[in-house]
DNA sequence: GACTGTGAAGCCATTCACAGCT
DNA sequence: AGCTGTGAATGGCTTCACAGTC
């Protein structure tokens, strides 16, 4: 392997690049450059060329790049060629959009289950997810061998849960609770803070007001 | 004005600092320092006094900084003194989810309503939000003096839903939607794109393994 | 003694500019 | 002629280390 560090903004670029290339190649386009990419996703030439040289060489000088090569190239670099077992915790509002959420099943996530601790919910379905008890969500992560909790829980009881998730073995969390978490070094640790984006907003337009 | 460049960086650590200012408070602790900052949030103290340092001189040498004041200032930074007039557009899952939020409500943000154009849902009221159709919403967002869009709809018209939004005078937009979008330069525009954040993820642990 | 505020150093990411291929 | 791949230059953010203050 020769890559040894690689900017989180260049992963986060790629996978924008992975759904341009998608969208270009339902349109049936088959070459892309560079520039046109760039165009694209509302970046540089020079930036996606850099992005894409530290994972090999994927296009043909004077041509460009072959629009289905690159996105298969794009997908197994992010990981997406096998398909990832995942589970939310929490059924309100946001657990429950998160369950149905197109976008993850058309990637490469498997949505298996969600859990809650409102009895009332147990049993249901949200869109074909089965909502089972939080007493279970240990044993469920073990035996079906979920990699990946996201984490829809009010603040106060984020930390419980991704200590549960922890212990039954999951190795990533995408974490929408507004409170800092802590996990072991091994863990992967991703938090979206739907208020923190809100308020960064707010400061840029707070900010162009003068 | 002597503020120029702020990094990005700054503001996100900043309104992170703001959560956990606020439930330091509710503990009752009045003075915290960089270090205990640094560690409630994942970071380093030097960091933390380097943020707050872009916008003046908070606390105090030897001591700390008072709990109250400091949030007080970010607040104000964060242009979060006054409240936001926010609208939803899209009545889904997450547009669902996103317009009853409890930390939109809790920081500086009025969800005033949530737009649709499916006929079932018109009239109806998510969480106390009332839900009118998208043929509305310039007007509404004129007439209210809306500041902010949030775009919770499928993907392939988010621009369009946008294009209307800033017709109507919006100032800020917060998509949702995996679709690059165009705005004018004076709008402010960010992305939260929820597959991306799972990739994110998804790349980290297949690296891991290696 | 403890902790802030900050210049300087170090590090990382982006942009530039061009050599190299087709 | 057109476009990729990449070393070099630039710019920006973070960390270091210490002078200044309480």
């Amino acid at each position: 392997m020769k890559s040894l560090k690689i900017p989180e903004a260049t992963i986060i670029r790629l996978s924008v690049y992975s759904r341009y290339l998608h969208q270009l190649d339902k349109n049936g386009v088959t070459t892309v450059s560079s520039g046109q990419i760039a165009e694209g996703v509302n970046g540089s030439s020079a930036q996606v060329r850099k992005d894409l040289a530290y994972f090999g060489e994927f296009g043909t000088r004077g041509v460009g790049y072959n629009v289905l090569d690159l996105n298969q190239q794009i997908i197994k670099i992010l990981g997406l060629t096998n398909r990832w077992n995942v589970v939310i915790i929490g059924a309100g509002n946001l657990g429950s959009a998160l369950s149905q959420y197109k976008g993850f099943q058309e990637r490469a996530f498997n949505v298996m289950a969600v859990f809650d601790n409102d009895i009332t919910k147990i049993g249901l379905r949200i869109g074909g997810v089965p909502i089972y008890p939080i007493s279970q969500l240990h044993d469920f992560v073990q035996k079906e061998k979920v990699q990946i909790g996201i984490v829809a829980v009010p603040a106060t009881y984020a930390q419980e849960v991704v200590d549960v998730l922890v212990s039954a073995g999951i190795k990533g969390v995408l974490n929408f609770a507004p409170r800092v978490i802590s996990v072991p070094d091994d863990i992967e640790l991703r938090n979206v803070d739907l208020a923190v984006n809100l308020e960064i907003l707010t400061y840029n337009m707070a900010m162009t007001k003068r």
